[in-house]
DNA sequence: CGCAAAATTGACTGTACTCAATCGGAGTGG
DNA sequence: CCACTCCGATTGAGTACAGTCAATTTTGCG
């Protein structure tokens, strides 16, 4: 894991916390957590931290994208969610990390002390309100994806994931899939054969069509709607 | 849905929340919060918000257990998670909520207006960390409940259960069940049949016994433990 | 081009859902 | 006290669907 210094901080992070308050106060909550941390660049497939770690450390994806997940006993690997650009990852009310991380792609990411962090957010009311944000974010996403690993049928969790996709990132009708099919697999706790099954199924039935494997045009966005929710 | 005044509260909550800097300094943000909310009472199967309601509000349980559910198209409901003495429910970044909320129980209640805790938690650096530490007890809360879903196998879902059950609650072998199966069944989305089998299942195998049927003895915790874990 | 990994397709099997019947316990009223 | 009812829980039989194993096909990369 490769490691340099944050951009513009040029001293140790937590001589940056200590002197935030004397900086100019304009600057926004984001910009001040940025400049607490250290960046680091992960490559892709990388461990960036190991269920039963400390949780001494937390991070935000500043480019590329992350995985939290967790090995089962029975060999299969489950992922708690994906993260990319100006999420946090790694809140952990325990001592120890319930869940791993590893990079999906290439990435750059910033890396927290939470007792530095803990400290601004007494000194700072903006990074600690920034902070519940961030938490509750995740919570959010948590929320959606249990919602998604509920609902029965292989084709259903397939065509929600395509559209939280898509909504989640451009938002057009061709997406981008950044992860490969055992991800999706992992994701929606489902065999990678269940996934390609319910994509071609989708691509003989019109409702989307891919030039790559990677690149998935949704031509009938309602219809998936439709199987996704209802049927 | 009765509706009284929180203990103590004899002016309005806006009041309160104003006059919180005032009072003596020694008062722990726990209580700060419950004497800025409402209490409110709400009867067993009674309807606390549902999907689409505005987020003025959130909630923390008094007495008493709340389900936060969502009612999906084919007529199931999955519950998303269950609340308890302490705990705190129905945060949301959205304006409309994602999922609705309903008493299991009898409830006692704390309503709180969001707009007057966020004032709170600007004026006192405990008040934000409070929030932190509930938002991130409910995340946890949804990674383990996505994970419980995520595994195959009814037994395993309702082995895992049990014991999550166990470690919430008591911590003795001897488990009070305040739900129905069939709210058993909409958490681990499985049908009530499953988990009836699954239950008449372990307690054919000695795992567990049971005199009521919402009163189980773990016989063999780890036996139940093993079976959520691998196999 | 050629190799290795990823993805797809097919055949078979096991498991959980559905539908349906039965059981059990709590509460009510004769 | 017992019969009756209602509702939750259990059990059983048949079916649909996703997992597993195995064989191809496709893709990406040196």
């Amino acid at each position: 894991m490769m490691i340099q210094l944050a951009t513009g901080a040029t001293s140790p992070p937590s001589a940056i916390v200590l002197g935030l308050q004397e900086r100019r106060a304009s600057r926004t909550p984001k910009e001040l957590l940025n400049a607490a941390g250290f960046v680091i660049q992960v490559p892709k497939g990388e461990e960036i931290f190991a269920e039963g770690d400390s949780t001494v450390m937390f991070y935000k994806v500043s480019s590329g994208m992350v995985a939290t997940c967790k090995f089962l006993n029975d060999g299969r690997r489950q992922i708690a969610a994906f993260h990319t650009s100006g999420e946090v990852f790694g809140f952990d009310l325990e001592a120890n990390r319930q869940i791993g991380a590893e990079a999906v792609t290439d990435c750059t990411l910033i890396r927290y002390r939470r007792s530095n962090i803990e400290f601004m957010a007494q000194q700072d009311q903006s990074v600690s309100h920034q902070l519940l944000q961030y938490a509750m974010q995740n919570l959010a996403q948590a929320q959606s994806h249990a919602l998604l690993l509920a609902g029965h049928g292989a084709a259903r969790k397939v065509a929600a994931f395509l559209l939280a996709w898509k909504a989640r990132f451009n938002r057009q009708n061709v997406i981008y899939l950044t992860i490969s099919r055992q991800e999706i697999a992992d994701y929606l706790a489902l065999s990678v054969e269940a996934v390609s099954r319910s994509l071609s199924q989708f691509d003989r039935d019109g409702l989307i069509a891919s030039r790559n494997k990677r690149e998935v045009c949704l031509l009938k966005p309602e219809a998936l709607e439709k199987m996704a929710t209802s049927q």
